[in-house]
DNA sequence: ATGAAAGCGCTAACAC
DNA sequence: GTGTTAGCGCTTTCAT
């Protein structure tokens, strides 16, 4: 079946295409009966518009980038869940990239949102330099960081109240009376998990208890890398009543390691959506976490605001 | 930054965009010594290529649309991100659609789809009817059904083998001196549903258990329908002592509400790469799944192989 | 080996 | 209220 064009339609009707196409962009200055007629014979003949002309020609192309280290992490997952949702009822597509933290793959992901033409680019940064950075800046797309942010710096960001959630898990052990707790986390370049730590060190402080660098063990959820992080643990010697790690997605896996008389907490609060049917505790962003809010500023600065976006997300300590 | 073009870079070298675009797209019938002059301004220019002309003009977009039901599901988050990878392999971008389950987000999705000049489309359809199907045939993109196939008709597939999955849940609750399982799976409207139901019951008919649909009770992951189905379940008076979930999703969340004593069984063995800390059984597929075999079919047909493109990916039995 | 030119389908500026 | 026209950036055909 021969693709319908506007040409199509304008023949059909003895029109010009941009009467066709002021009616189907919703332009109001063509009378209405011409416009029933153009809506009409659009239907009829099962006319599905060619975004990538449109495109080219307006500029614009109603798709968004998401940069993402992964996926298959169920806490973004869910997140993009949520924003393309949103994304439908504001008739924008999104394309997905993974980058597995990694900066090339981030690197290339930027170059094929350009390429794409994307209106705008939500990303959640690898951060191991800021190169990508100010390499987004260069290309002057609109942009939103998502889940983490740079302490110094001036991209507009949405992520959660990382020290705060460091605080609550912590005060949350105290209560439970652990007293020597260590963080596996994701690499100390990640700003993120280097909050959460730091509102952990400041609740232990509190009761005398000072966590230091040794209590740190970095990991990242990719192949076997947790693993060898909790062996890096044992290894070390540190002692150990409970520990916090990174997300949920990593504090499932040590889980299965760990003896059951460890207390362990994550972060993301994944069992608000995924029921996994274990007690677990975890930190995480109250309501829908920051999906929306990063879609608003993204699409506000699409619109041309200018405003500085920048937002913490309330945390509270999950218990399932 | 203003966008470099074709154009700028044969300013710059004094020759014509037809060279220019040549050398970029590897047809080698340019000179050595341009060709690696417009090579090194390219690069030095930052040139981007922009898809949507390129797209437009050659009716290739090297973008495949991927729609399914949800990618808060951790199975197919996980199998998305497998064929993320191998799409970047080739040089290939994903656009995502969700459709919750629903025949109108379905046929939105499609027509998404087609308005970006997508390749190829890999597509879980939601079952509920088959007109999706045959509309997504009426406008010839290329497509292979992932996950669920359709007993009749000609569509490409590549799907678990459902009805062996049944079967072997069945056994293991067999072997676990269960008598008498109860079904929570997906709507009947979809195969892969009915299959699993069905080698489940073939499974328990050789010891002479007969199921019959009074054990099949439909849900969905949505919102709290599977509470609402075992709900159900209890309010039918249905002896069981065991439960066969249609997937690991609905399992987790069945598993927080049934007492320890009943043994629960899901699909999709998410541990694989989703590690949750407690003891769960699973029927999976072996390997990465559907993922690189779905790939490979849909470029085989985007590039124009009229075979027939139909795989069953053998499942076994997983206990975590 | 390179140039010239057409045209993909659409939007937008302007003319009537 | 509708027609006319140019042109977005690229690929591709044909000429040289």
């Amino acid at each position: 079946m021969k693709k319908i064009t506007l040409k199509d339609i304008a023949q059909r009707l003895g029109v010009t295409v941009g009467t066709v196409s002021h009616v189907l962009n919703g332009i109001d200055d063509i009378s209405p009966d011409t416009r029933d007629r153009v809506l009409a014979a659009a239907k009829e003949m099962g006319y599905i518009p060619n975004i990538s002309a449109a495109s080219l020609r307006s500029g614009r192309s109603n798709t968004i980038a998401i940069i993402i280290p992964d996926i298959s992490n169920p806490h973004i997952a869910f997140q993009i869940k949520l924003i393309e949702e949103k994304l439908k009822e504001n008739n924008y597509t999104a394309i997905i990239l993974n980058t597995d933290e990694d900066e090339s793959a981030e690197y290339n992901a930027i170059v094929t949102a350009c390429s794409r033409n994307v209106d705008g680019i939500l990303i959640c940064p690898s951060q191991r330099s800021r190169d990508n950075i100010r390499f987004l800046q260069t290309v002057e797309i609109p942009y939103v960081l998502i889940g983490r942010s740079f302490a110094e710096g001036d991209s507009d960001y949405v992520c959660a109240d990382d020290e705060k959630g460091g605080r609550l898990a912590g005060e949350w052990l105290i209560s439970k009376g652990c007293r020597k707790p260590v963080y596996i986390g994701a690499y100390k370049y990640i700003e993120t998990s280097v909050q959460r730590f730091k509102g952990l060190c400041s609740a232990f402080s509190e009761i005398g208890v000072e966590l230091t660098d040794k209590h740190f063990f970095e990991t990242s959820p990719k192949g076997d890398l947790t693993r060898k992080a909790y062996e890096g643990l044992i290894a070390s010697g540190v002692e150990f009543d409970s520990i916090v790690a990174f997300s949920d997605y990593i504090a499932f896996e040590i889980m299965t390691l760990v003896p059951r008389s460890v207390y362990v907490i994550g972060f993301d609060a994944v069992n608000t959506h995924l029921h996994i049917p274990c007690h677990h505790s975890s930190v995480g962003m109250t309501g829908n976490g920051w999906a929306d809010t990063a879609l608003q500023f993204l699409f506000d600065k699409i619109d041309g605001s200018d405003d500085s976006h920048r937002h913490l997300v309330d945390v509270k300590l999950y218990e399932f």
